[in-house]
DNA sequence: GACTTTTCCGTACACTGTACCGTATGGTAT
DNA sequence: ATACCATACGGTACAGTGTACGGAAAAGTC
């Protein structure tokens, strides 16, 4: 990791074109072992079983049988690497803008497909940034993702926001879930077990008047979950509140302004 | 990145240990220029100032006018330092438990707080796993946003449930936010420019019927907010329907058990 | 067969975290 | 005052990273 910048060149062209294989040229000269899609698969099989830290330019160039720099003749760095590897797994996505039950079940399955996405691929949330690859794959989902909240009365500006938010809800409860996954294979201890090895320390050095709540809230939650938390019981309470919140906020747009 | 598991040793009774500051011996022999809370202060600064990503066991040796391995007689390795400093810079945390207002004011407080936070510490959100470091910072918080709900007739998993959302959901609006303002930074290009430099591209490489509703609402985003998305505007939103509907399922259980 | 284009890849550089081990320092016991 | 030694400090080395550079080899075209 010497250098974080997304590599020297950042040219805008090329990856777009990386990312819609608008450069797939025909009648190329020297030998061609490999192309993109061997190098992406290849990346993501890597990433999805050894975890985005084992994700080096080396290593997928070994489950080749290829030397390191030859992948650079088919991606410019590993930079753009990732990103055609996400927009890649993108495509595995559901597309249900014509789904039945109305927008509520449409986003409900929406962010249930995104939950199942990031446990597919656990990597997809810690390359993820502000800036997302906007290869056809993703385009596509964002599409969709509009067409399911379409003509019921939103603004297209509320409507970039309710996609905005539950995408972003999926994404912070994922988040949470793959951590701890990744937490309990990475150190060998269950969360009940990483919590045995923490509670007789913590006893001896927390004051024991100054957290009644935590201490009767943890000692509940520890009991019910076998661990301080549960992910997909947090997933499945927090999707239900903010599809609440989000029906409060369409049914009263509906009362202001009734039939149109 | 060589090994990414923490460490060989993760000694748990060592990490709590200086969490809590238990281990500070005095009448040490050699001479002493360093202390854990110099160690810790020096590599929070070099955080915020230059980004996770030059977090470096030699950067802050340097910073300190010390060698990099003295750091190690203070600290057992990288992980546990970067454990103290997420808990260090949680103590700058107000503590809400007793604000006026109802369980909505003080949750709307804490999160805002949260918030601010993460913007302060941008390396922050990119450092938190699913294991907090169970120093005396973090339990206190814990302990105070439970107190901000409790006795409000949720049971002690609800009150769990309730501040896992929150928190979460704050964390993933604020890691939208803080990503945005780095990728910004870094690319040396505002939001807007960069959307400028894909956009004739993506003229050319999407068919212009398949993508009717994003064209739409992209380019509504696009005028409202300069950009593709507004973090501020999309956390003020999400906050709301989070919180409406929290009201919602605490409503709905003070009706069902009305009087105690 | 000659030429040209493209693919493939070995080497090198500046980084990383930290194991190992030697040296310097200053408090304590004599 | 002297000797002792626990402790702090830090130099070197190792295995790993992304990728710039430039050379070798292969295959399409004349």
């Amino acid at each position: 990791m010497t250098t974080e910048h997304t590599s020297g060149t950042s040219d805008p062209a090329r990856s777009l074109a990386l990312l819609w294989r608008g450069g797939e040229r025909a009648g190329r000269r020297g030998k061609h072992d490999l192309s993109v899609d061997r190098v992406v698969r290849a990346a993501i099989e890597l990433a999805d079983t050894e975890g985005v830290a084992a994700l080096s330019m080396r290593k997928v160039a070994e489950r080749l049988g290829v030397g390191t720099m030859s992948l650079y003749t088919y991606v410019p760095g590993k930079s753009e690497l990732v990103d055609v590897m996400v927009d890649t797994v993108h495509g595995e996505l559901g597309r249900h803008h014509e789904a039945p039950g109305g927008w509520r079940a449409r986003l409900e399955l929406i962010a249930r497909d995104n939950w199942a996405l990031c446990h597919r691929h656990p990597w997809l949330l810690q390359v993820l940034t502000s800036r997302p690859p906007l290869g056809p794959n993703i385009s596509l989902d964002y599409e969709y993702q509009l067409r399911a909240i379409d003509g019921i009365g939103l603004s297209d500006l509320e409507m970039d926001s309710v996609t905005t938010l539950v995408t972003g809800y999926v994404h912070g409860a994922a988040r949470g879930s793959v951590d701890a996954a990744r937490d309990q294979r990475d150190s060998g201890l269950t969360d009940e077990q990483w919590w045995d090895t923490q509670a007789p320390f913590l006893r001896k050095v927390m004051e024991p008047g100054r957290f009644p709540v935590s201490s009767r809230v943890g000692a509940a939650a520890g009991e019910a979950y076998n661990a301080a938390s549960d992910p997909d019981q947090a997933f499945e309470f927090g999707l239900a509140r903010v599809l609440d919140g989000l029906q409060v906020f369409i049914d009263r747009k509906a009362d202001a302004a009734p039939e149109r």
